[in-house]
DNA sequence: TAGATTGTTAATCGATTAACAATC
DNA sequence: TAGATTGTTAATCGATTAACAATC
């Protein structure tokens, strides 16, 4: 048997920039798209892009462009959003509360399905219409739900032993919010969400501009 | 005058999780790691920590490793962490809310100084001892301020307009957690937290999975 | 001294870009 | 038909890894 090339991972998460970019297109009216035109509102190259989609197939018409809600519907459905996840946040303090509330996540095939605290407090608590369980019943409502998706935004030191506890029930991956580097098996996947290491980056460029500026002088 | 190899960027967005490690292990008492060690905590070869650190020293001893707490004050020199970092935040929504209220923020180099809004309502009203100042006020308190980092959580919609503000005003690099891909020049830097984005993309692995598993039957 | 580990060079691997025939 | 733009191949660029002399 034949075998595809597997796309990259880096052209994976392109993917949904690609989407969203259309979205608004399309609520714009707007019915056709050129790989250049697309490519300067993300500011990527139209080869990247066009290269990008020949992984999944071709969706293009030489000489036109794309079809805005045809490519868009070709994405969703790589990207599986076709299909509602069930979503299981762990940890619902300040961070994970905010998680919980934002309605980014109420959109495109992302649905909140259960929430989990170790805090004897705010287990039995109620947020956003679901009630928060105690750490100790992952296993089961992971199992029951067949949630694969989970977001991690627990305290650093606590996230590595919740994360074990998900993936034994059967969760594949991971937005994780806590400054920690996971570990986990080849068949778990994961994306960090880091402030802090962001600006942490940021202040080198910051730091780099004054020095050149002060050497000028 | 003979230039040094600059950094790759990628290098760069790697060397605060490098500092992060190393805090720890120097809260836990440890006085020195090879890059072996390092690399298993965070997933990355020790190939690549020596050749991330040689593009700006020499900072190890062969045969024993790298002093923890040495190393970790490079990299902290080269982060401009050494520094204080002045942080203006757009947008006290919900989201920019819990921004303001993240401790994590509160930690090393940065510190929120300025907090922005354009709603009516919520000018004037203190958030951690700041005063919510309208739009209208960026240019003279990023001036004033020195301001050259700023955090972006205003809705997609309203993040271009606010961002020109702010580099005409001067900031450099931002943090932007408004779901669009940002225009600016050569001289700006740009992080983006996009956690609907992520999302998206780690349900590609899922699916792709349940096809898999659905074709062994 | 023997063992361990660095810093660096060269080899490998992977991703991006340029170019263009195909074709709408 | 002429002009535009795709999909794809080859060339280029950049990042990671392997290997090892230097040396603590």
């Amino acid at each position: 048997m034949d075998r595809i090339e597997a796309p990259p991972n880096v052209v994976i998460s392109r993917l949904p920039l690609y989407a969203r970019s259309l979205r608004y297109l399309l609520s714009e009216g707007i019915v056709s798209v050129s790989s250049q035109e697309l490519g300067e509102r993300i500011n990527v190259t139209a080869a990247q892009i066009r290269k990008d989609l020949s992984y999944f197939g071709e969706f293009g018409k030489q000489g036109i462009g794309y079809d805005v809600e045809k490519l868009l519907n070709h994405i969703e459905r790589i990207l599986g959003l076709n299909q509602e996840w069930p979503v299981a946040l762990v940890g619902v303090g300040q961070l994970g509360l905010a998680i919980a509330r934002y309605e980014g996540f109420r959109k495109q095939g992302i649905h909140l399905a259960a929430l989990f605290d170790s805090s004897g407090e705010k287990i039995g608590t109620e947020i956003e219409g679901l009630k928060v369980l105690p750490i100790e019943h992952i296993d089961r409502v992971v199992r029951e739900q067949n949630v694969k998706l989970a977001i991690i935004s627990v305290p650093a030191a606590r996230a590595q032993e919740v994360t074990d506890l998900m993936i034994a029930a059967g969760v594949r991956a991971f937005l994780n919010y806590a400054p920690i580097i996971l570990q986990r098996p080849d068949n778990v996947w994961i994306r960090d969400i880091d402030p802090v290491a962001s600006l942490h980056s940021l202040t080198y460029y910051l730091a780099r501009e004054e020095t050149l500026r002060s050497e000028a002088e």
